[in-house]
Order: structure tokens, then C-alpha cells, then sequence
DNA sequence: GGGGGTGAGTTTGTTCACCAAACTGACTAT
DNA sequence: ATAGTCAGTTTGGTGAACAAACTCACCCCC
């Protein structure tokens, strides 16, 4: 029996804290500029009680930020935080890979630039910038040292 | 009562394919050239019938393929399709975003350009190229047809 | 002041998926 | 013959997700 040694890694960390079923969905929503809970419920269908549960464990991620609007009631707004901005990438490439992969893409909120084109994501050299179209990337699994090509 | 009007759109189509808890981190460790049960389920710690369960719905989803690899008794090993191998951006923008702002860390497995350092995710307008750090991005609502900043 | 509506949840009861552990079947190694 | 590996499948229990109803604090309007 080979042991079970999950691999503790930032990947495995992220997807703690955003991994589950509604939570890149309640940011999707966020970063569209739908800030309240009867909206992103609407706009998600999560369930109210998994939505508010979300909601907490996202704001307890530092992902998001609760701003009171108004007292009596008291009503809160969910903002993104610097982390939260920061997980834009992400959702760019699953919309990204949503629209070129998917059987039959449903119609898709544009994320454009202000000359008016749809952003994409690219992943590069972090030194020298330079484009990685598949090839060129290598995985090395620092536990034993040795590279593997992908 | 606001009516609940789920938004089908690429981000939600994709996350109904790789969104449940196991399933990107098959595919880390098959980026990473694990490529057998055994090592996949020593490695995500995923319950061997959820793992199963997974690299079904994967296979269904066209990200993965099963290769055998020997008969008497049949093994399989699992390799990404091109929709798979389309997937490393959002790999590589969850592991950068958890280098980024975990509050600790994990030592990251490294996905290195040919040149030696380490690969991340830019967003990019589709057209110009132009990056976008941060600004100069608006999400447009299909469906109103109004805009609003991000 | 009574009736209806909204916004943001919480409560309730059921169902379902996840989970660990045990089991299977076909083999290999000693 | 015994033990071990690999790739699952089966089993039974538990927690989470789910839909629907309910709560609470308001507002609006007649």
C-alpha cells in the first residue's frame, strides 16, 4: 500500500479558501459589481444559508471585505480585497477556458479592455516575460529533485 | 423576492466540469507527471472512490484520457487532452495567487520556463496584447447591456 | 394602523455526496 | 504458499448541501 502523503501545496491551499462549489462564483459576481446578498443569491443560486456561510469564509479569507451601507437595518455590501482583486487570473481563465472548450459555450460576461477587446490570459516567464505557448514549461517536484517534462 | 435567475456563463460552465474538490488537484499532479491511481491518490489524499469517480467525469469532460498501458491486468495511466493541457493557466494562477497571499505558505511544487524561473499568469488584452495590472478593465453584462467598472 | 414588500439572513427537515475502511480480482515476488 | 501491489468497487455512517419556510427590522402606501 503506497502511503498517502497529500501534497501540501499553494494550489492545495488556494483551493481551501475558493474551492468550493459557490465560492468563484460569489467572486465572479463581485467583480461584476453585484455587491449584495439578494443579488449575488439571484445571480449564483446558491442556497441562502451556503451563500452566507460562504460569504463569512471568503471575508475570513481576507478575500472579501463587509462594508456597512446603511444602520437599521444594518446592510452590508461585499467588496473585494487587494487578495481578492488578485484572484482576477483565475476567473479570466476558467471564463477563458470556458468559452474555447465547452461542448456549447453559453454566453459569456465580457471582461474587456478599455480599448473595448476581451482580456485573455497568457502565461509567461516571471523573469523574462516571455510567452509560454505549452511548450517551454517544466515541473520540478522539489521534494526529490527531479524534473519531469510536462 | 428577487427572482433567482442563475447566470449560465463559461465561469460556471468550467467549474461544473473541474469546480469539485478533487478534481484540480488530479490534474496538478497529472501536469506533474503522475499519472497512475495510486500515485494520484497518494499525492491529492482524495478517497479511492471519488478519485475514481473523478478521473470518470474528467474523461467524460475530454480533459483527461485514459491510456492502457498494460493488459493481464489491465492498467491505465491518464493523460491530459489538449482541453486538459488548456487548463495550466488556471493551475498556475491558483498556485501563484496562493505564493501571493496564503498566510503560509506551503513549499510550491515550481513550474519553470526552459530558461530556469519560474512561470506566472499575466492578464493580457486579447488584442492589443497590452497587460492589464490591475486597471483598464470593465465587465460588460450581456444580458443588460450596461457596464459597470470593476 | 393594517397590508404588502424587501433585504439579509436563520431554522428546519430531508437527501445526497463524501468519507474511511474493508473487500475483490488479477497479477508479481519470495 | 504467503505476502504484497495495483486499481479499483462495495459498504455503512456522518456531515454538508439543499429547498422551503420562517424571522426580524425596516419601508411604503392607502
Amino acid at each position: 500500500m503506497t502511503a498517502v502523503r497529500p501534497r501540501s501545496c499553494p494550489i492545495a491551499g488556494t483551493l481551501d479558501l475558493v474551492g468550493e462549489r459557490w465560492s468563484l462564483l460569489v467572486l465572479r459576481e463581485v467583480f461584476m459589481g453585484v455587491r449584495r446578498y439578494a443579488g449575488i443569491q439571484a445571480n449564483t443560486g446558491a442556497p441562502r444559508d451556503v451563500l452566507a456561510k460562504r460569504l463569512r469564509s471568503l471575508e475570513a479569507a481576507g478575500i472579501l471585505e463587509r462594508h456597512r451601507y446603511q444602520d437599521r437595518p444594518q446592510r452590508f455590501e461585499y467588496h473585494l480585497t487587494a487578495a481578492g482583486q488578485a484572484l482576477e487570473p483565475v476567473l479570466i481563465g476558467l471564463r477563458e477556458w470556458g468559452i474555447r472548450h465547452l461542448q456549447d459555450p453559453p454566453p459569456a460576461p465580457r471582461f474587456v479592455h478599455t480599448c473595448g477587446a476581451d482580456v485573455r490570459t497568457r502565461v509567461v516567464c516571471g523573469e523574462c516575460g516571455e510567452p509560454l505557448e505549452g511548450g517551454g514549461l517544466v515541473t520540478v517536484l522539489e521534494e526529490s529533485g527531479s524534473a519531469r517534462p510536462a
